[in-house]
RNA sequence: GGGCGAGUGGCGGAACGGCAGACGCGCCGGCCUUAGGAGCCGGUGUCGCAAGACGUGCGAGUUCGAAUCUCGCCUCGCCCACCA
């Protein structure tokens, strides 16, 4: 800091600067603005109460961003909202008696609160909270355009279910590897209920394709396991058991079919009850039923026995003609393929262990070309050159080739043919809670379920609920909810009571940020053609997949639909880091490792929080929180501001000559203009520590203009605007209290961002290492232009490269243009 | 078990085929001061008085040259987890 001038006290302009930027709309996006539109959004946050350290964190970079595209000359909108269904405010109601809207409300008023402490540029006039019946009004009309374009349906689905509390649970609410009941501890059961699904597997391929997008790779890499698309093919095995359908399965290796020696059904499989013979029905049934009970909670270990039962019939290879046992398995999974699996021991892990186990036929038919058969282990290698054996017709015929033949022939046959599969299942959008969106559909006796009509929406959540300690949701109690009229016909007609994901809320938000206020439509159509799609999202990585697929998923039926003309939400996507307790783990109130800012904003001030989160390391990294290191930022601020006011200018000792003074001027115009490049380079690839660290470089190279007494010079004023403008993004309040103390126009952030002169960042003459064998021994100091013989006849007459070649003749001399020069000598 | 990512000073990190350790914290010394937990100046990878040698998790390799590329191993983190 300096000795003269004014102290730096960020508290005495930071909240006078916000005040006149609100009130002024500074942030606020036109629809009609001339400039180039762009969307940037940053993930809303659940309204848990209180802004952490790591919104702040996760805030801050966008921010950075979005003021220095503003000064790059685009029309930005940069919004913020709250996710603000969801099961926290539910518990807070069970626990504390709160109602789930009122404990809300406050939550959102607290922290919209602090999130404008932070002095991001976000327009709060196009706030979005999903909670909000004006908001869930459109959600619930989304729901109904799904249906009835057909992509949201009704299906049987298991849930978990406690037994004595006669509640269905979510999925946080079941605790531990032993399933149990998070309020009254009794052990979970699975129970088929009628839940409801979109029909995000009719877009499977789709997703998959990201074409022109800007993601992360792991990001990328993660949706795509997830959807886990497979090629293959589907073979029918025939029944021996008359009237039972062929069993179908699915494989991605049809060129081992002849080496399928039994089968596996799932334990849910339809056929498993018909196939099952007279003398094998109690072992089967036990079997199954065990398997039921136990769904998921054994099946999540891959290191358990592979168990089951022989059901009693057979099944007839379609290649072989052999007659193969049938078997109920549950590592069968019934969701996945046809739930059936031609088992093929010799080349298949666990369809080997599970041979061993009951004692089964093991048939290798596939050998890498040349070589016997393996024995003792599965051969599961698949590359290029292996080669079927004891495989009929197909004997000899390399794997590769194998694979679309086997298919043909079955397919001439009606017994097959190619097949593709996924992982990927549908989204069931049901939750059996009060503290959501209601699925907006009645129930009538004559004509089932039927959408309540979109001129009677919203379907309001009642208000005068309560909320037992059973947890079940008081929807499924509330007369006056329940009652309804069927829209068909006029009969009496019962309400869902299941209220939609919240991830449904998510999928479509940054639609309405686009027109927030409109009453008549979820979105303007108008406005959305003009914002969307948003150009830049971040945002944790924890949403990889589900809330990123989910409103890709969106964005891709609405537009089938017609209702969007775009085929992706979000173009660019970048992910911040978390940012962990002091202790590494995860922030959480239980652990008691949240940081709230507060404390440092008021000892520092915001910007110096800002700074000093976006220079602790890659904002893509995140890391446990650590404190140590503020100081540092507030003192380059500081520094800052000594540099930066207007009086500083009336210091220094003018000393040099004048063409010293000249040459001195000119040094630190370099050095601003070499800045301004690097540091928008840097904001924009998401690099503010050192777009920071650059700009503490520019300060204190003026730091030192000024000691050489340059503060009255032209170069002096240019730096210091310029690093102004740099650091305006990053920190916002003191850039605009010192743009103002300077005589500058209000306001720094309508500012142009500044340009750099080629004519001054160009070198004219640099610093070139010289290296003997790849070791630094000297530095050449030449013009830039300089000959490469001349470079070459410098380094070698260098009295320490002489050394070290010790009398010797160099090798060869390798010269990287204004790089390096490296002697080998040749010793080596 | 599979996939992805990361290992660099006392610490956060920079460099990402070409001067390892930018920038900052901390620490050491000095100046200023009635005082300093303020500010300013200088130093700070390790060993060594020095010249110099060594140095980016470990081990190989490619290259004139490797923290950076390749292969193998170790450790940590995240995601998926019997997906036929």
């Amino acid at each position: 800091m300096t000795a003269r001038g004014e102290r730096f006290d960020p508290g005495s302009f930071e909240q006078g600067w916000r005040d006149r930027w609100e009130a002024d709309g500074l942030y606020r996006a036109s629809d009609d603005d001339p400039r180039d539109k762009h969307y940037l959004l940053t993930m809303y946050p659940y309204p848990s109460g209180d802004l952490h350290i790591g919104h702040w964190y996760a805030a801050t970079g966008p921010d950075i961003v979005a003021r220095m595209r503003r000064m790059k000359g685009l029309n930005v909108m940069f919004p913020m909202g709250f996710d603000s269904f969801g099961l926290p405010a539910e518990n807070a109601a069970i626990d504390r008696g709160i109602h789930p809207a009122k404990w809300t409300a406050s939550n959102i008023a607290n922290m919209r609160t602090q999130f404008r402490s932070m002095g991001c540029m976000f327009d709060w006039e196009r706030e979005v909270v999903v909670s909000d019946p004006a908001y869930y009004r459109w959600t619930q009309w989304l729901f109904v355009q799904f249906f009835k374009a057909g992509l949201a349906y009704r299906a049987m689905a298991p849930v978990d279910w406690c037994p004595k509390d006669q509640v269905v649970l979510a999925r946080e609410q079941v605790l531990g590897t032993e399933r149990r009941c998070w309020r009254c501890g009794t052990t979970v059961i699975k129970r088929d209920l009628e839940q409801w699904f979109f029909r995000i597997t009719n877009y499977a391929d789709e997703l998959l394709d990201f074409t022109g997008m800007d993601w992360p790779e792991p990001i990328r890499l993660m949706q795509t396991n997830w959807i886990g698309r497979s090629e293959g093919a589907e073979i029918a095995f025939p029944a021996e058991t008359p009237g039972v359908e062929p069993i179908r399965v699915f494989t991605t290796r049809p060129d081992t079919v002849f080496g399928a020696t039994f089968m596996v059904l799932a334990p849910e499989h339809p056929s498993v009850a018909a196939l099952t013979t007279t003398d094998r029905k109690a072992d089967v049934d036990a079997y199954v039923a065990a398997a039921r009970r136990e769904t998921e909670i054994e099946r999540l270990s891959t290191e358990r026995e592979k168990t089951g039962v022989f059901i009693g019939s057979y099944a007839t290879n379609p290649m072989t003609n052999e007659r193969i046992p049938i078997w109920v398995g549950d590592y069968v999974l019934p969701g996945y393929g046809t739930g059936a699996l031609m088992a093929v021991p010799a080349h298949d892990e666990r369809d080997y262990a599970f041979a061993k186990k009951h004692d089964l036929p093991i048939r290798y038919v596939v050998q890498p070309a040349g070589n016997p058969a393996p024995e003792g282990e599965p051969f599961v290698a698949h590359t290029a050159d292996e080669v079927l054996v004891d495989s009929g017709e197909f004997t000899g015929m390399p794997a590769s080739e194998a694979i679309g033949a086997i298919a043909r022939s079955l397919a001439e046959r009606d017994l097959g043919g190619p097949a593709v599969t996924y992982k990927l299942r549908d989204w069931l959008v049901s939750r059996q809670r009060y503290w959501g969106a209601p699925v907006p559909i009645v129930y009538c006796p004559e004509h089932g379920a039927v959408p309540v009509p979109e001129d009677q929406l919203p379907v309001l959540l009642p208000e005068d609920v309560e909320f037992a300690p059973t947890a079940v949701s008081p929807l499924q109690s509330h007369e006056e909810f329940l009652k309804a009229t069927c829209p068909i016909c006029g009969a009496d007609a019962r309400r869902e009571t299941d209220t939609m994901d919240t991830f449904v809320d998510s999928s479509w938000y940054f639609l309405r940020y686009c027109s927030p206020h409109d009453d008549q439509r979820p979105w303007d159509p108008e406005a959305v053609a003009h914002w969307m799609p948003v150009d830049l999202y971040t945002g944790g990585a924890e949403h990889a997949v589900l809330h990123l697929m989910y409103s890709r998923f969106f964005v891709k039926a609405l537009r089938d639909m017609g209702h969007l003309a775009f085929d992706e939400p979000f173009i660019a996507l970048r992910n911040q880091g978390q940012i962990l307790g002091a202790d590494h783990h995860r922030m959480s109130k239980s652990r008691g490792n949240v940081v709230n800012p507060d404390d440092l904003t008021s000892r520092y001030g915001s910007d110096t929080v800002r700074l000093f989160l976006m220079f602790i390391g890659p904002w893509d990294q995140g890391g446990p929180w650590n404190p140590t290191g503020i100081e540092g930022v507030y003192r380059f601020l500081a520094r800052v501001w000594g540099i930066s006011l207007p009086d500083a200018s009336a210091g220094g000792d003018a000393a040099g000559s004048a063409a010293e003074d000249a040459e001195l001027a000119r040094a630190l115009r370099r050095a601003t203009h070499m800045t301004i490049d690097e540091v928008a380079d840097d904001y924009a690839g998401f690099r503010f520590n050192t777009a920071i660290s650059k700009m503490m470089e520019l300060a204190n190279a003026i730091v030192r203009a000024r000691e050489v007494g340059l503060a009255g010079q032209p170069a002096y004023a240019e730096a210091v605007d310029t690093l102004l403008l740099l650091l305006a993004p990053a920190a916002p309040h003191m850039t605009e209290e010192l743009w103002q103390r300077r005589g500058h126009d209000y306001s720094v952030h309508q500012q142009a961002w500044p340009v750099a002169d080629a004519s001054l960042t160009t070198v004219d003459t640099i610093e070139l290492p010289v290296q003997v064998d790849g070791k630094l021994r000297d530095r050449l100091v030449v013009t830039a232009n300089t000959p490469a013989d001349e470079i070459e006849r410098l380094a070698l007459a260098s009295p320490r490269v002489q050394a070290h070649l010790d009398g010797r003749a160099p090798d060869r001399v390798i010269q990287v243009p204004g790089k390096l020069v490296n002697i080998v000598t040749p010793g080596d």
